[in-house]
DNA sequence: CTTTTGCACATTGTATACAATATACAAATT
DNA sequence: AATTTGTATATTGTATACAATGTGCAAAAG
């Protein structure tokens, strides 16, 4: 049976692709039919995935003037690691202590992140190893929760790295939280993994400030 | 000027109205046509309201079968209240000891409770409450993601009273809360809140698997 | 009698058409 | 010259039309 991907998540992907590779600028209006044509679409489904993206705190819309893709803030970046941390943690806790097999594939996938150079795959590897992590979690809605703060936060990190060409990687501090799980120590691990959600505000900050003057 | 509500926010409440008021029934598909003639609108808003509900974990939807009510389960309900107490409690945390005019107001809407007969003021009057306690928390995606648990919650409070012509009052911890927020001890005032937040979990489990014989 | 196949119909998915509103610019007014 | 007002155009909001898929039932095959 073949899944048949609608229409709709397809365009969000699009979209999605559109705004981290900068091709969509902040602010900038996002009319519906230059961006139907663009990806060769009508204007109702382009819609859906719009609001969706709305939804997810992506971009946002002011009635009967449009779409347009949210400014970068400050505001952002100390509404968003935090929360990111809190519900992290608790994805964790309520995980418990992952199976050796598990374990086994976080040392792996940190493992790459040291190796690789490219910052668009170490933001990749970064969420991986996060949701791998709290794979064991069976709160669904804590789940989606999370990947919505993974969407907004990686925004800011890519855009972060287009002008940096670098981007942060937390290889120690993952290690760190797989030490202390191997050792059975779940509720220190669960503090690492909230400090860990944090070590990027700084720098973002930072950037950011840089950036607008 | 006014504010012209968009069509799309008003089929959203006329549906969740139809939802609590149970009309439309767990399971039963949600057909487009039938809705957009009772509502009197085209499918184009329905779907986008639909779609949004949809979102907020209310209906559920398979591709090219439609939307439905989501059919009630233990599960959510294991997943949603230990959600909102961690996030509830975090925005407290977060919003710090409230001023004397919200204390005041909260002791007022507390008396409300206590004074009113009927469950659906009752519900209502709980979530201006707990919206209160927490409004000076700036964190507004954390307050998104807490109104969310707050509709999904109160599909099942709605339900519950349907059947039981009663629902829960926390009046007395809520005393409490306020209590040791005089007393300027913030911390013990979380965790009452995150407990607070828990009290209606057996209740609906039990009513839930009773129902289900 | 049971199972399968094909067809009519119901329903959702997508595209287009039309309506309402916002925007920009020119002409008129002060 | 600055401000306002009117009008053409661009853009979003909503409705309708068409396409693709799912559903149920009857007729045929075994």
């Amino acid at each position: 049976m073949i899944a048949h991907e609608t229409l709709k998540s397809q365009i969000i992907k699009a979209l999605w692709q559109l705004i981290i590779e900068g091709k969509i600028l902040p602010n900038q209006p996002m009319r519906e039919v230059h961006l139907a044509e663009l990806l060769n679409i009508s204007r109702t489904p382009l819609r859906e995935a719009l609001q969706q993206l709305e939804w997810e705190g992506i971009i946002v819309s002011e009635s009967r003037k449009g779409y347009r893709l949210a400014q970068f803030s400050e505001n952002d970046i100390t509404e968003i690691y935090p929360l990111r941390a809190r519900l992290e943690s608790f994805a964790l806790e309520l995980s418990g202590i992952p199976t050796q097999k598990v374990l086994d594939e976080l040392i792996e996938i940190n493992q790459k992140i040291l190796n690789t150079t490219s910052s668009k795959q170490i933001v990749e590897l970064d969420e991986r190893w996060h949701l791998l992590l709290i794979s064991n979690c069976s709160n669904e809605r804590l789940l989606k929760m999370i990947k919505i703060l993974h969407r907004q936060s990686q925004r800011y990190e890519y855009a972060y790295m287009e002008m940096n060409n670098t981007v942060e990687k937390s290889v120690t501090q993952h290690e760190n939280i797989i030490l202390h799980l191997q050792n059975g120590q779940l509720h220190q691990a669960v503090e690492l993994f909230a400090k860990n959600n944090l070590v990027g505000i700084d720098t973002l900050i930072n950037w950011l400030n840089s950036k607008s003057k």
